[in-house]
RNA sequence: CGCGGGGUGGAGCAGUCCGGUAGCUCGUUGGGCUCAUAACCCAAAGGUCGCAGGUUCAAAUCCUGUCCCCGCAACCA
C-alpha cells in the first residue's frame, strides 16, 4: 500500500467572499487529509484559489482596485476563513503564482508543440456591454442579453483550441473500466451521457475581451483561458517541473474533492489534458452536493449567504467543530444537504453536548469523587466497549468518505458507555464499596472516551484535543496515530483533568438562518 | 420518449439488488436515575412505504402504467 496520499480541493473563484459551500468542501478534503495523516500517510493536501478572468477582471473594476490587489484580498479572505475552520492544508495555491505560470506555460508549450493546441477561428456572440461571450442559452427568448437588454453581435476571433476530442474514446474508456473512478458512482453516467456530444474546447481568449490572465506564450494578443490555467493547479501545487522529487512523490492524485458543478471540466477536460501531456491520471474524484440554506440555494441575489463566521457567532461558538461535525456528519457526499438552525442545533447538542461532552463530564466528576481523579486500576473483568469488528467499519468508512456512517458508529461507542454508566451505576457501587467493580466501569468508560476522541479528530480536532487533554494525555492529536485506539491504553493512576464542559450546549440562535444579518 | 437521482411515521434518512414481523437518528409524550452540560437510561405514541393495476400463499421490495419533486446538458462552491 502507498505511504503517500495527495487530496485536493477544487481552487474557490476568486470573486466573492467565501460562504459554507466552499466550506463544506474544504472541511471535507480536510478530514480526509487528517485521516490519512492519523493512519499514517504521508499527506499533501492543496487548497487555493482561481484569481484569472473577465469577473475577477471587472470586479476589480468596480472595487476600484487592480485586479491583483483584489485577488489578494480575496485569497487573504479565503485563507483567513480556512485558519478558521482548522483546514490543516499543505498548501494554499493561488494561480496568479510565480511557479504556477511556468507550469502553465510548461504545459501550453507541450500541448502546443505536438499539435493538441491549435489555432482557429471561433465564432460567438459578443456582448458588448458584458465584455464577454455569452451562448444562446443564457440569452432572453428574444435573444437579448438578460444584464443589457440588447441583441449580442457575432463576432469572430482568432482563438486557441485544445484537441479534445482527440481523447474521447480514451476518456470513455476510462470511466467505463473504473468504474470507482467517480464517486459516488451515479455521477459517472452524468459523465459519460456527455460524451458524445464533445467538441474541441477554446483554450484562450484575445486580450480585447480578457486581459487578466496567464498570456499565451509568444502571442501577446491572446491570453489562456480557465482550463488550463485552473486545472493545472493541481501540478503546480506539488511542484511540476519545479521540484520533481514532490512531484514524483505525491502525483497521481488519491482525491480531488470538487463540486458536483465542475464535474465536467475534472472528469473530461482534466484527464483529456494530462494524457496529452503524458502525465498519469488522478485516481478518483470524490463529487458532493451543494448545501443549502432552509431549503434555498445559497446565492447572493436571495441573500442567504452565509459564512461560517456568521454561523459561529450565531450560536457563540468558541470552536468550529460543531460546524465540522454537522456538516460530516449530516450531509453524505452526494446529496445535496440542507442546513436550517434548528436541524444544527439539535444534532450539536445531542451528539456533541450532550453525549459525548456529558459523558466525558459526567465521567471525571465521578472519578474525582470516587478515585481521586485518577485513572483507576481495573482487573480482568473490564469490558472493552470498542471491538475490533467495529472498528475496522469505522475506518473503511473513512477510507471511503464515508463520513456519516463513520461517525454514526463512533458514536454509537459513546452510547455504550453512557449506557453502561445507567446500568451499572458506579455511585451505587461505591456506596456499597464494591470499588474494583467501579474501577472496571469507569475505565471502561474512560477508555471509550479515549478511543472516541481519536477517532472522532479528524473532524472535530479541538473537542477531541479538549477530550484527551482532560483525561491527562499528553501531547497533540494532530500527531497521533491510528493505532494509539487499541495500542496505547490510559495509563492508570494518570491524573485526569476536569475542566469546563467541552462544548455547552446551544442555546436559541440569535439570528434566524436565511437571513442576512 | 435526452440522461440521472428521489418520493417510507412531525423532520432527515436506511431498507428495494437476493419478496416474508417497516428500521435508524432527531423531535414529541410518559417513566427511571441522580455521577453530569435540565444531561443520561427505559418505554410509548406516531407510517395508506407517491398513485393505480398485475405476479405471488406473501410486495416498500418483482412487473406494467401513471403523477410529482430535484439534478445534469461549456465556466453557478
Amino acid at each position: 500500500m502507498s505511504r503517500k496520499f495527495y487530496v485536493t480541493t477544487a481552487i474557490y473563484y476568486a470573486n466573492a467572499a467565501p460562504h459554507i459551500g466552499h466550506a463544506y468542501e474544504v472541511i471535507g478534503a480536510d478530514v480526509i487529509a487528517r485521516f490519512q495523516r492519523l493512519v499514517g500517510k504521508d499527506v499533501f493536501f492543496l487548497t487555493g484559489t482561481d484569481e484569472h478572468g473577465i469577473k475577477v477582471q471587472k470586479t476589480a473594476v468596480k472595487h476600484n482596485m487592480t485586479p491583483q490587489a483584489y485577488v489578494d484580498s480575496v485569497a487573504e479572505q479565503f485563507k483567513e476563513t480556512w485558519a478558521y475552520l482548522d483546514i490543516d492544508y499543505n498548501r494554499f495555491i493561488r494561480t496568479t503564482e510565480k511557479d504556477h505560470y511556468a507550469v502553465v506555460e510548461a504545459l501550453w508549450n507541450k500541448l502546443l508543440s505536438q499539435g493538441d493546441i491549435y489555432k482557429a477561428t471561433y465564432t460567438g456572440l459578443y456582448c458588448s456591454g458584458c465584455e464577454t461571450f455569452t451562448s444562446p442559452r443564457d440569452l432572453t427568448p428574444d435573444g437579448l442579453c438578460p444584464n443589457h437588454q440588447t441583441p449580442p453581435d457575432p463576432v469572430e476571433e482568432e482563438n486557441y483550441f485544445f484537441r479534445l476530442s482527440k481523447y474521447k474514446d480514451a476518456i470513455k474508456d476510462l470511466l467505463e473500466k473504473n468504474p470507482e473512478w467517480i464517486l459516488p458512482t451515479f455521477r459517472r453516467n452524468e459523465v459519460l451521457n456527455q460524451l458524445d456530444e464533445l467538441e474541441d474546447i477554446s483554450v484562450s481568449r484575445a486580450t480585447h475581451s480578457v486581459t487578466w490572465g496567464i498570456p499565451v506564450p509568444n502571442d501577446p494578443g491572446q491570453v489562456i483561458y480557465v482550463w488550463i490555467d485552473a486545472l493545472s493547479n493541481y501540478l503546480t501545487g506539488i511542484g511540476y517541473t519545479q521540484d520533481e522529487t514532490r512531484f514524483t512523490q505525491f502525483w497521481p492524485a488519491d482525491v480531488h474533492v470538487i463540486g458536483k458543478d465542475i464535474l465536467r471540466f475534472h472528469a473530461i477536460y482534466w484527464p483529456a489534458m494530462l494524457m496529452a501531456a503524458g502525465i498519469e491520471l488522478p485516481k478518483s474524484l470524490l463529487v458532493h452536493g451543494f448545501i443549502t440554506v432552509s431549503e434555498t440555494k445559497i446565492s447572493k441575489s436571495i441573500g442567504n449567504v452565509i459564512s461560517p463566521q456568521d454561523l459561529a457567532q450565531r450560536f457563540e461558538l468558541d470552536t468550529v467543530d460543531p460546524i465540522r461535525y454537522y456538516m460530516m456528519a449530516s450531509t453524505g457526499f452526494g446529496q445535496d444537504g440542507s442546513y436550517t438552525d434548528e436541524d444544527f442545533k439539535n444534532r450539536i447538542n445531542a451528539d456533541l453536548a450532550n453525549n459525548l461532552g456529558n459523558l466525558l463530564n459526567r465521567t471525571l466528576n465521578m472519578l474525582n469523587k470516587y478515585c481521586e481523579g485518577q485513572i483507576p486500576q481495573f482487573d480482568k473483568e473490564m469490558v472493552s466497549l470498542l471491538d475490533n469488528e467495529t472498528l475496522s467499519q469505522i475506518r473503511s468508512h473513512y477510507d471511503t468518505y464515508q463520513f456519516p456512517e463513520a461517525l454514526q458508529l463512533t458514536m454509537g461507542l459513546v452510547d455504550k458507555a453512557n449506557k453502561l454508566i445507567n446500568d451499572a451505576e458506579p455511585w451505587t457501587l461505591f456506596k456499597e464499596g464494591k470499588l474494583q467493580e467501579l474501577a472496571n466501569v469507569l475505565y471502561s468508560v474512560l477508555e471509550a472516551l479515549r478511543q472516541a476522541a481519536l477517532l472522532l479528530s479528524p473532524v472535530t480536532p479541538t473537542l477531541s484535543q479538549r477530550i484527551w487533554d482532560q483525561l491527562g494525555c499528553q501531547g497533540s492529536l494532530n500527531k497521533a496515530d491510528f493505532r494509539w485506539v487499541f495500542g496505547m491504553p490510559l495509563p492508570v493512576g494518570q491524573n485526569t483533568r476536569l475542566g469546563s464542559p467541552i462544548l455547552p450546549r446551544l442555546e436559541s440562535e440569535i439570528v434566524g438562518a436565511g437571513k442576512k444579518k
